[in-house]
DNA sequence: GTCTATACCCTGATAGAC
DNA sequence: GTCTATCAGGGTATAGAC
């Protein structure tokens, strides 16, 4: 403890450093675009102690990454861990799944003002991003949250076959994914020069949420007929036995 | 005509050459991770020819995308212009008009087999390309077709707010563009190793439609209420005047 | 006009001195 | 641990061959 030299102290600032820099980088010019010469330059370390840190780019970003995706997942375990347990074995609803996956992800954003609206776009960024390694990544970090948020939809909505659920989760990660990215995708469709995106931040949520929720237990498609023309028009509901 | 000389032949070829070397290499390692390089290569040209070309990697790539974009924006604007036609100034469905922008995608990537497959992985990946230019490429392209669509939702829901209507169709492309980058995105989803990946494009289509339609009619979130807990779980509808 | 060869400056990565 | 030097590979630009 007495030994915390200073040269350890700076050890330990050289990586901060170089995450918070590599993190404000990488959110401002996507994982191809962002340089090292740049993160480290910012960071005011070495071009090399980047690589004595973290190994390479790739490793960068992963650790980048994984500092603020596993708060944010172990806190969503962490909310529906209460919510099944105030349940008392009883299946959730889904808006209350969706909530807590979408939701945590959004409100913790809120929560940390700037900082939480870097971290919202990077994700979106991230799960954007078509680079290999990146989805490997995730696919390990999402691994658990996943399969617990599926296994909660399934027992929400078990007259829903269980693929179908999953193709719309798929489905609603993709719309929560564009409509985080941040603005710029959204320009897409609108011509609005909207100065006020941090008051649609906060609108973005119960909207958000309304459209997965309708998505989620939107009428299930013709069963296996490939017709072109879907007939799900109307406000046909399934019927509960 | 006579003058259709040996380098004119040539040159039609090269450039054609180049285009579909790059659509190949473009579509399997994305933009940042194709090199010109490779792209010429393959195409069997000099490195220098591209540039000659087409002026630059960006310039090129969005010659790629527009070869294919705007065939498929076209018949998405003929489709509408036909529905309306047949309509007689009532306004469509809202089934008729998702089915005309995300049906029209799904179609023509079927019907063109296996290069419509590749076709269509390029556009989902590129619908979430972080990269600056790629968007100005994107809503260049796609002016015309979304605000053609836009008006005719607008006109198909009347008692949806505009901006809502807007985000939604932004939360459809996301979805959209998440089904169709590719099966590994799914993967983050689910471990099923489907080997029936064409059989699912089939497929595909009548899941997504019915999942946007239910997220398109959703009710609407609490209007101005920043409450975090959305409560349109029921079916309630939003009522006429 | 088309195409080639070549050079320029950037990137990520690495080895070795301190 | 930190820094310097150096490398191969990337996109880009241009001068010159046909």
């Amino acid at each position: 403890m007495g030994a915390m030299t200073e040269a350890a102290i700076d050890n330990r600032d050289t990586r901060e450093r170089i995450l918070d820099a590599a993190e404000a980088v990488f959110m401002a010019c996507g994982y191809d675009g962002a340089s090292l010469r740049q993160i480290t330059g910012e960071a005011e370390v070495n071009l090399a102690a980047g690589h004595y840190h973290f190994g390479s780019k790739e490793a960068l970003f992963q650790a980048v990454l994984n500092r603020r995706l596993h708060v944010l997942n172990q806190e969503r375990l962490r909310v529906l861990d209460e919510m099944e347990a105030k349940a008392g074995g009883a299946p959730l609803k889904p808006s209350q799944i969706l909530d807590a996956f979408f939701g945590t992800l959004l409100r913790m954003a809120i929560a940390h003002g700037d900082r939480g609206q870097t971290f919202l776009r990077l994700i979106g960024r991230t799960l954007t991003e078509p680079a290999e390694f990146i989805r490997t990544v995730l696919s390990k970090e999402f691994a658990d949250v996943l399969e617990r948020y599926k296994a909660a939809l399934f027992r929400a909505l078990p007259e829903v076959p269980k693929e179908e659920i999953v193709w719309r989760f798929h489905f609603m990660l993709g719309a929560t994914s564009y409509a985080i990215a941040g603005t710029d995708t959204l320009r897409l469709v609108t011509d609005w020069q909207t100065g006020a995106i941090d008051d649609d931040l906060e609108r973005l949520l119960p909207r958000l949420m309304s459209f997965l929720l309708g998505g989620l237990r939107a009428p299930l498609p013709a069963a296996a007929s490939p017709n072109p023309q879907p007939r799900g028009n109307g406000r046909t509901r399934r019927k509960k036995p």
